[in-house]
RNA sequence: GCUCGAGUGGUGGAAUUGGUAGACACGUUGGACUUAAAAUCCAAUGGCCAUUAGGCCGUGCGGGUUCAAGUCCCGCCUCGAGUACCA
């Protein structure tokens, strides 16, 4: 009987499909196990082999869960609002949705070929109106809450509201806009409607404001911060600009010490947690106020270092800085414009190209130092970031480099506060050394001491407080795209009303073109029925705006991270029409136990989701504030380049080894056309690039042998390989299995389809086990001590194994299983019938064959998994390596209950020892029972 | 620059608390079967020396600890990822 395995795949893909025998149930007595993959964005060229790395080994871990006795919950779906889709439709006027559910459908087909066990009754997609429904939703519960830090956590904004109708806001401690001004309750009262709106914008969890935002014009959008990456967008490479607009943001910044703290409860990744906890860049030290001479102006700084406070010697603002206009004295006032005018117009990017480049201009202002009551002169210089702490620095030249370089660039004096410190060559920064001098109170302290008194002085006069900063921003949350969620939001005098919930979804509105409008409006501008009537409430056409009963909707949709950071939750329950999930849906599952996807998410997605899941937390919504327990990162698998070499002149095609000392130009050659050993398939290549047809090919030895180069996959490289073909040819079984092998998950690493013969020929051995040309081999046979001992090494290791995600082990264990069985004619089924199932996570095709060839009629995926038993295994001698100085010479098999001086004995007594010794007197001997021995001498 | 991760045969990679380095595969070479090819099976395969027996060298480099180091410590080098004037 044949390993046919298109037919076996082909029948039990149908088989599972059929029966839903993945289906999780969401009232079970089982132990519940959430395993989740990051879900993909449908794009139009298909999934190539490092897409499903991560879905073969969370699908290897969810298989084995239900071996396990667990209820699994393993979905799948798309997150499928993106750039691409919109691209293609600006370019061919085809709706995104066309496009986006054709991309869905070719992966389905992919997906399903290689085996998953995804339960697709519970398929999510961010694109359909019916899950978006809850992202609009949700925004909405955002809207209403502010963050309260006395409980230090969201609340609804009517108790916010009930505050300030008693006492006014000066008691309030929430995070909120730095520019709200004080109110009593009497003012609150007195306040417009209006006025009072605007207010409350201030304090909620997502709010309109005109910010400062990456403007990218190429893409006619904004971009989140981990959107782009080294000064230009991600997607396209495309240059951003700073601009002020108006747009909706997330007011994450109220989490970001949870953010931080949380880290601490999860199990993932320390490079994950690293960029997280960078990005949040949290720094302790104080706010100093320090007041400007002869002016009402304060400017407040932070800085770490407040026990430097004494070594200041100027201050500098960013460009930017608001007080910049108002304190420039009249005779810098053209060389301060002429210095804010040029660094508005370099880009971003260029002024990170050129760190080295020192350059300020004097305002002419002085500032008065907080206990001295010197002057200090007041700069600008574009070293100082306008986003980040207050936008001015106090400058302490001796203790940091950048104020050091400046200070010695524009002639300022540099004080030494450092006792002991040489600093006529460079700053000296090192906290932990540091000694305070030459500053008042301070002299003689330590850093951690000084710190602690100046902030007890600066707090004294009213001047400052300690302080605790963080890098990260408010996430802009508007997109001026076509294809993202619309907010649920219109407009009823400039001020943004919510849509009731009860309404939801407000849908995607059709438009002509996906582009802009003439007047710069995002593409929803290009919507004619785009309009909000209150008394109807529902959508209707623009013409019956009236600002009296319809208003205008909103036309920015939501950024790619609104669809993906709640989706875990939702897979709970995602047919719910009524809430988006239920109370028994979210108490049962919990959270995800699992969460496998790329690390490129380290700062966008799993970042956001944190954060809407502690929000979730705060509504009482959801039992768990980190919603995953335990996060890896799948490894990328890159391409391995095929390349012809031509010599220009001649135009002649070298093998690789006939190159010599000759230019040539290397090609890329599809590695489609490449076997195993390297060598070119002339003639495909021939017909594939028709300029080569009449070119000479220089081979040897009869062949045409290619170059080989590890590359990103990518299509422009020609080393993309499609698991569709691989499964044609040797089955999703043997693709699952090498994708394993090829290494440790997390690690990145070349694919190189050759290999794949080696799990392929496992599994026809596997299959030989079994069957012969004759059919059946298996018989109850009694098995041997050999049979249950490779079985039971190996249901250990591949039990541990998987719990400790090291795949590509198990692999080898399975090879070294069958090799064993094979040499020792094993046709017993007590053997081959747990060997299916420890199997079946890995190859699940193969194993649901061979066990309804054992005459099981249900499904394999819930057999329990064999149970280990240690007494197998229990070996009675071992065999000894007997080094001599640490170097091993022989072995020799002696008992395992052989003591130290049996072994001893035994050892020495031995001719090779002696030979070993020529006759020397070992000056010591080291026995380690059950290990080795060693004599030294 | 800073933070993190990684360097082991021709290739992908094994190696539990320090205890037989190179498991398992790919590739290569030789052989069996076949009219032939494919498939399958058997054998060899880190380098150098040696007819054999065996020896020497070997886990990026240089030191160290230890009876014993891929593994631990110190100092470097190279590659990859993240971040980038963060006060």
């Amino acid at each position: 009987m044949q390993y046919n395995f298109n037919e076996i795949e082909a029948k039990w893909q149908k088989y599972w499909a059929k029966n839903q025998t993945f289906k999780a149930e969401n009232n079970s007595k089982k132990e519940k196990f959430y395993v989740l993959d990051m879900f993909p964005y449908p794009s139009g060229a298909g999934l190539h082999v490092g897409h499903p790395l991560g879905y073969i080994a969370s699908d290897i871990y969810a298989r084995y869960k239900r071996h396990k006795g667990f209820n699994v919950l393993h979905p799948m779906g798309y997150d499928s609002f993106g750039l691409p889709a919109e691209q293609y439709a600006i370019q061919t006027g085809q709706h995104p949705a066309i496009t986006t559910e054709t991309n869905i459908k070719r992966y389905r087909e992919q997906l399903d070929k290689i085996g998953f066990s995804f339960d697709w009754s519970r398929e999510v997609r961010t694109s359909d109106p019916k899950y978006y429904k809850w992202t609009q939703w949700i925004f909405i519960q955002l809207f209403n809450s502010w963050y309260n830090v006395d409980v230090d956590k969201a609340e609804d904004i009517q108790s916010l509201i009930a505050v300030f109708e008693k006492v006014g806001n000066t008691k309030v401690n929430a995070v909120c806009d730095d520019d709200v001004a004080a109110f009593s309750a009497k003012e609150w009262h007195a306040f417009s409607n209006q006025k009072q709106q605007e207010i409350l914008l201030k304090y909620r969890l997502t709010y309109l404001a005109e910010t400062e935002v990456n403007w990218c014009p190429a893409l006619g959008t904004v971009l989140a911060n981990d959107e782009i990456v080294n000064g230009v967008s991600e997607r396209g490479g495309h240059p951003v600009v700073r601009k002020k607009m108006t747009q909706w943001s997330m007011r994450i910044t109220a989490y970001a010490q949870r953010l931080l703290d949380g880290l601490d409860k999860i199990d993932w990744p320390q490079p994950l947690k690293d960029s997280q906890t960078n990005w949040i860049g949290r720094s302790e030290g104080a706010t100093v106020e320090f007041r400007v001479q002869n002016s009402e102006f304060g400017i407040p700084v932070f800085t770490t270092r407040p026990d430097t406070i004494f070594g200041v010697s100027f201050m500098t603002l960013a460009p930017e800085h608001q007080l910049v206009s108002k304190i420039t004295t009249p005779e810098q006032q053209t060389k301060v414009d002429a210095y804010v005018k040029a660094t508005a117009k370099r880009s971003e990017r260029d002024r990170m190209a050129d760190v080295k480049t020192i350059t300020g201009v004097f305002t002419g202002a002085y500032a008065e130092h907080p206990f001295t009551k010197e002057p200090i002169p007041i700069w600008i210089g574009d070293y100082v970031l306008a986003g980040y702490g207050t936008g001015a620095v106090m400058s302490v030249p001796c203790g940091d480099q950048r104020d050091y370089d400046f200070a010695k660039h524009f002639n300022i004096p540099i004080p030494n506060i450092f006792e002991g410190i040489d600093i006529s060559e460079e700053a000296f920064a090192d906290k932990a050394t540091t000694v305070i001098a030459n500053s008042d109170f301070l002299n003689g302290l330590s850093y951690k001491k000084a710190v602690n008194r100046v902030i007890f002085e600066l707090e004294k006069i009213g001047q400052g407080e300690g302080k605790i900063n963080y890098r990260l921003r408010d996430a802009v949350f508007s997109r001026q795209r076509y294809w993202g969620e619309p907010f649920p939001v219109y407009y009823v005098d400039g001020l943004p009303q919510m849509i009731e919930a009860q309404h939801l979804p407000i849908t995607l509105p059709e438009v002509e073109k996906y582009l802009p409008t003439e007047t710069g409006e995002p593409p929803l501008g290009n919507a004619t029925v785009w309009a909000w009537d209150r008394l109807k409430a529902r959508v209707v056409s623009n013409d019956l705006i009236d600002n009296g009963n319809v208003f205008p909707l909103e036309l920015n949709t939501m950024p790619g991270w609104a669809g993906s950071s709640q989706y875990f939750n939702r897979y709970m329950d995602p047919l719910n029409g009524d809430e988006i999930f239920s109370k028994e849906a979210i108490n049962y599952w919990q959270d995800v136990d699992l969460y496998i996807g790329g690390s490129e998410h380290a700062t966008g997605h799993l970042l956001y989701s944190r954060f809407w899941q502690k929000f979730m937390f705060d509504k009482g919504l959801v039992p768990k504030d980190e919603y995953a327990k335990k996060l890896i990162n799948q490894g990328m698998i890159t391409g391995t380049s095929a390349f012809v070499y031509r010599e220009e002149e001649t135009g002649n095609v070298y093998s690789k080894g006939k190159i010599g000392n000759k230019t040539v130009t290397p090609i890329h050659a599809d590695v489609s056309m490449v076997n195993a050993s390297d060598e070119l398939d002339v003639e495909a290549f021939k017909k594939w690039q028709p300029e080569y047809k009449d070119a000479k090919f220089v081979l040897e030895d009869g062949k045409y042998i290619v170059g080989r180069e590890v590359e990103k996959m990518s299509k422009s490289k020609y080393n993309v390989v499609s698991p569709d073909s691989i499964c044609v040819e040797y089955g999703a079984d043997s693709l699952r299995l090498y994708e394993m092998f090829l290494g440790p998950l997390e690690q990145s690493k070349p694919w190189n389809t050759a290999g794949i013969t080696g799990t392929h020929s496992f599994l026809k051995k596997l299959w030989r086990l079994y069957f012969d040309v004759n059919g059946a081999k298996f018989n109850d046979t009694e098995p041997t001590k050999e049979n249950l001992k490779t079985l039971h090494k190996t249901i250990k290791k591949v039990e541990e194994d998987i719990e400790n995600f090291s795949f590509n082990t198990s692999v080898s264990t399975f090879m070294i299983c069958v090799n064993e069985l094979s040499a020792q004619k094993c046709t017993s089924r007590a053997i081959l019938e747990p060997l299916a199932i420890v199997v079946s996570p890995y190859a699940p095709h193969i194993a649901e064959e061979l066990w309804e060839q054992l005459g099981h009629t249900e499904s394999i995926s819930t057999a329990p998994f064999p149970i280990f038993d240690a007494s197998y295994l229990v070996e009675d001698s071992k065999e000894y390596p007997i080094s001599f100085n640490g170097k091993m010479r022989f072995t020799l098999e002696l008992p395992l209950d052989l003591d130290r001086d049996g072994i001893e004995a035994a050892v020495m007594a031995h001719e090779k020892t002696q030979q070993q010794l020529e006759g020397r007197t070992p000056k010591k001997i080291i026995v380690v029972p059950g290990k080795i021995v060693n004599i030294v001498g």
